[in-house]
DNA sequence: CACATCATTTGATATATGTCAAATAAATCG
DNA sequence: CGATTTATTTGACATATATCAAATGATGTG
């Protein structure tokens, strides 16, 4: 089972959501371009679906933003670690394009998981889907050079380097701009 | 919430299970130095807690054993990857000193938690647990220097320096020996 | 369209880290 | 204890990547 399917399985549930009574617990959310959807500092209190757009997670490192994601349609966004621990959000997260998102409150999706105990293995599907993320991105930076990690950014992620401004890219990848132009000019 | 207080909750309720019938499904392994806890092409079916003695995470990358993390007595050792999607497990995890550790299947954890909710919780905190294990070395690898992880782990995990050989500290920090040799020198 | 701003590339150089080889130091074992 | 193996340090050099500066290209706005 690969992140795909988890993906799909996630947004096929949320559209069955939608359709019971456990809708009002959902809500759409529309951003512009820049908005955030959570800031630094703040408790990360819900799950959000992406619908449409494309957002960015990063924090500030000695004044440089540092970009640890990217969140594309039928993705999960959130800071796993402020929503689980009920911290206050290192990171945040911003709208990079206009963005429609679906969001559900993590209190509200316990109170689901009660009525409904296939929620629980929906809550362990979408760990499980960060956790397989944060091993993926863990073993490309511990093990692999910037042109390794590049180029395996362009096959799982193609539409990164479409849709996202290489600044942001070059510090997702943990590398400097000018060395990324580099690689991509040798490619 | 931090880290030790997960593992002293997810031990405490251990030891609050080995004192009820939960406790057919614990066991109770010892290992001889060297000894295999999880193989590579195995799939991880058991969550471990280390009782006494040192484990190595590690798998094998062009020929080169990487290693990825160390349990020490009180951690969970497993391979969450293999253990949550039921994969064949990629790294391996190895005993560095004889070692004591309880373990209990997933299935049979599962089937607890059907009688008993309150596991759920602790799934939990197992997965978050990990979750932030990984968000730390992943924020470390991507935006620290050698010298700067080398100090970060001599803060946190003081421990380690003292009871690992270099050659594996330095496999774990994505640097050379050699490197970190003079790291340690300078300090 | 022209200007201003932002994004990307290119060049020159500095720095961090890796690699190979050798020297010490420490641990293990008969 | 002495011999052998293993672990760590040190040196010389190679390579990858960062940094700073400048040039070029693209985009947006009045």
């Amino acid at each position: 089972m690969d992140l795909q399917r988890y993906k799909d399985k996630i947004m096929s549930m949320l559209k069955m959501l939608l359709e019971t009574d456990m809708k009002e617990y959902i809500q759409l959310v529309s951003l512009k371009k820049n908005d955030f959807l959570v800031k630094e500092g703040e408790v990360c209190h819900y799950y959000y679906f992406v619908l449409e757009g494309i957002l960015r997670n990063y924090y500030i490192k000695n004044g440089t933003e540092i970009t640890t994601n990217f969140d594309f349609p039928n993705d999960i966004a959130a800071n796993f670690t402020s929503l689980m621990l009920q911290q206050k959000s290192i990171g945040c997260i911003q709208a990079m394009t206009d963005c429609k998102i679906y969001r559900m409150k993590a209190s509200d999706f316990d109170k689901i998981k009660a009525k409904n105990p296939s929620m629980q293995q929906i809550k362990e599907i979408l760990i499980s889907g960060y956790v397989i993320l944060l091993e993926e991105r863990l073993y490309s930076l511990q093990f692999c050079t910037a042109a390794e990690r590049y180029h395996f950014m362009m096959e799982e992620y193609p539409y990164f380097i479409q849709q996202i401004p290489l600044t942001y890219i070059a510090s997702y990848l943990g590398i400097s701009l000018e060395t990324l132009s580099r690689i991509r000019a040798k490619y």
